[in-house]
RNA sequence: GCUGGCGUGGCGCAGCCUGGUAGCGCAAGCGAUUUGUAAUCGCUAGGUCGUGGGUUCGAAUCCCACCGCCAGCUCCA
């Protein structure tokens, strides 16, 4: 008789083959044995140590919305007959289902396909596990294309499976499924479906596309509705919405896609972002240079770029018979930088820093916003150095790296160690030494990171940082990148110490990444709220009545002297509606000026978030507020503190 | 690039299905009010309905192409 290790350290006997289920709370969804889950139904043939997984648990979760695809499928299978159903995982908060069906859906048939999922649940239909063979398999899944590609493909040492294939059915409908599955489809608790999209089959834009409907599921309907809430609160914070209303930035059209026009708020904005960056990169031995827009061919010859980024560059433009191509990046200029004189081992390392324009010709159907453009500017910096010199520079990087993020007020980040693609340039070795540097770095640094194969840059391995948001959001911001490949390829050079040429290694690197992508994200993590030093619009001063407008103007005059980007809202409206104004704006700091402040030297602030403070020395908050712009504060003024004591 | 949806004054929307030459709110300008912490009242002006072609006596409305936007796929800062 098999022995069962409990979570509690409990043993018990049961007879051999009776199913798990048996030994867990009601509450668990499937059991994990080992480090492997399992059905209810999972017989125990052997001694083994059991835990129950509930719906609650991530585990849990990832069932719970696999089972929900599974019936979501059947019930898409029931309403439109002749349907081929291809995969359907779950995924980070839900699952999908890809299907070729008769008819093109439209998000009025999801209601339909959702109220027939709910008879299914009601009904209670138990999940059954079967395992057959390859040719019980095809057998099984005759009439579905995809289902016998799966297991026509599958190799045959495959997962755990060998030839069997596991399938599991609730009523008359089936899948092909490694499982596991929730014992029965009345444990599927909170769902709904969201969207409709395309999607290739197997990814692979060269196959057929299906349609695929997304879904969302959960273990409570509390969980389901803060999950929409969750939905609401990022459409809130959507960078594009905010864009306009805060009159920030646009894309006219005339234009053509991707390419945008920034708008004197959008312009501060920019200016105080791009301001801090050439201050901390001067101070951190960077030197600016400042390169064109277009090139001739010759140097993208040269760099590599024509071979193995063209789909991503603008078509070339004609002058003088030569051909001009818009820079998709910087590095090969500052390489021109480089090797405009012989350089020595002294002059290393040479730390070159520019806001540099870049244009990429980006598949129409990427662009997004800000987040994707066709023109941005990288914060972009290339630092040549010896191969002795590369893991303290990458560890430089690392540091300025985190300084810059901690002043925009982003504290928690995700690592990428991405390597070696099927696209590349450069020899095994350099590979092998680019990649081994990073590492290096990495681990001496002591930030945690995970490995990511095959997503390198085609001329070096990289490392991305992923940047979490107030919500919660993960944001790819800066990449760190070795490369051994371009100093090979122009040919650059120092003399060393033992008065010989060598050749140096080249560090690219973008911290915010392009400024668009960064305001971007910027407006979604504060929703369009910045702290103070970032705020296009500081202060706004409110005149009571047009008597005031007069002292109102020189208390703005005498803000600006101190550096604060004050305005006056002049306009004959009355207060409420002119404090309104200024809160849809999100100004940090309102100012009502009238009688009582003029005749005491006060202000009546009110802050964006949080109620009026009356009686504040005009000159205090002028003091707290040009003290906490200068210092990048990324906290309010304690307004409070700033009133004196009753006496 | 692919699949689907969408495009109406600066912004947010109605009208389109069931063709008969456009309407609302906000914003703007003007007037009255001189206002004390999230919208005072009234008046006025503003739109070749994304662009081009087609069908029709007649097109915002139906059809086609292109441009742009949105959701995904593929790609990626």
């Amino acid at each position: 008789m098999p022995k069962v290790t409990l979570p509690g350290g409990e043993i018990r006997e049961v007879a051999s083959g009776s199913p798990v289920g048996e030994l867990l709370p009601e509450g668990a969804i499937c059991a994990r044995v080992g480090d492997r889950l399992v059905d209810r139904s999972w017989p125990v043939e052997e001694d083994v140590s059991v835990e129950p997984v509930l719906a609650s648990e991530p585990d849990g979760l990832h069932v719970l919305r696999h089972s929900t695809a599974h019936v979501m499928a059947q019930a898409v299978c029931d309403l439109y007959p002749g349907a081929r159903y291809a995969i359907g995982p779950p995924i980070e908060d839900g699952f999908y289902y890809d299907f070729e069906l008769p008819k093109q859906l439209t998000p009025e048939d999801l209601p339909a396909i959702e109220a027939r999922m709910r008879e299914i649940a009601a009904a209670a239909q138990p999940f059954v596990r079967e395992e057959l063979d390859r040719a019980g398999a095809l057998g099984r899944f005759a009439d579905q294309p995809y289902k016998r590609e799966i297991v026509e493909t599958a190799e045959a040492d495959e997962g755990a499976m060998g030839e069997r294939f596991s399938v599991y059915r609730n009523d008359g409908w089936a899948d092909l499924c490694l499982g596991p599955h929730v014992p029965s489809t009345d444990r599927l608790a909170a769902f709904k479906l969201l969207s409709l999209a395309g999607a290739y089959w197997r990814g692979d834009e060269h196959r057929p596309q299906l349609q695929r409907i997304y879904g969302t599921a959960w273990a409570t309907e509390e969980d389901l509705a803060a999950y929409l809430h969750r939905l609401e609160e990022a459409e809130r914070r959507d960078h594009r919405k905010l864009g306009r209303q805060l009159d920030l930035f646009s894309f006219p059209e005339e234009l053509g896609a991707g390419l945008l026009v920034w708008h004197p708020r959008g312009g501060l904005l920019r200016t105080a972002i791009e301001d801090f960056e050439r201050e901390i990169h001067l101070a951190s031995g960077y030197v600016p240079v400042f390169t064109p827009h277009p090139a001739r061919s010759v140097l993208w010859e040269t760099s590599g770029h024509l071979a193995k980024y063209r789909e991503n560059m603008y078509p070339p433009m004609q002058a003088e018979e030569a051909d001009y191509y818009a820079k998709p990046m910087n590095c090969p200029f500052h390489v021109l930088v480089y090797k405009s004189q012989t350089r020595s081992y002294r002059d290393l390392p040479m730390r070159l820093f520019e806001l540099g324009t870049i244009y990429r010709h980006e598949r129409a159907g990427v662009l997004h916003g800000l987040l994707r453009v066709r023109g941005g500017t990288q914060d972009d910096s290339h630092i040549i150095c010896t191969e002795d010199q590369l893991v303290e520079e990458v560890l430089r990087v690392f540091d300025i790296l985190q300084r810059i993020y901690l002043t925009f007020g982003f504290e928690d980040f995700v690592i990428n160690l991405s390597t070696k693609p099927g696209e590349a340039i450069g020899e095994e070795s350099m590979w092998r030494k680019a990649t081994e540097a990073l590492r290096l770095a990495l681990d001496r640094s002591g930030l945690g990171y995970s490995v990511a194969e095959g997503e390198g840059a085609f001329y070096g391995p990289k490392v991305d940082f992923h940047a979490r948001d107030a919500i919660g959001r993960l944001w790819q911001l800066g990449t760190v990148q070795c490369d051994y490949a371009l100093p090979e390829r122009f040919q650059m050079e120092y003399m060393g110490e033992d008065n010989e040429r060598h050749r140096p290694v080249m560090i690219h690197r973008a911290i915010l990444g392009t400024i668009e992508r960064f305001t971007a994200v910027l407006i979604e993590h504060y929703a369009g709220a910045f702290p103070l030093w970032l705020a296009p619009e500081q202060v706004r001063l409110i005149p009571v009545a047009d008597r005031h407008a007069e002292a109102a103007g020189g208390l703005a005059a005498m803000l600006r002297a101190r550096g604060l980007r004050a305005e006056i809202d002049a306009s004959r409206e009355t207060v409420p509606k002119k404090i309104r104004a200024a809160q849809l704006m999100k100004i940090p700091y309102t100012l009502v000026v009238g009688d009582r402040e003029i005749e005491a030297g006060t202000a009546a602030v009110r802050a964006r978030e949080g109620a009026e403070v009356r009686g504040v020395p005009f000159d205090a908050f002028a003091e707290a507020a040009a003290s906490g712009a200068a210092r990048r504060a990324l906290t309010g003024i304690d307004l409070a503190s700033l009133v004196p004591a009753a006496p």
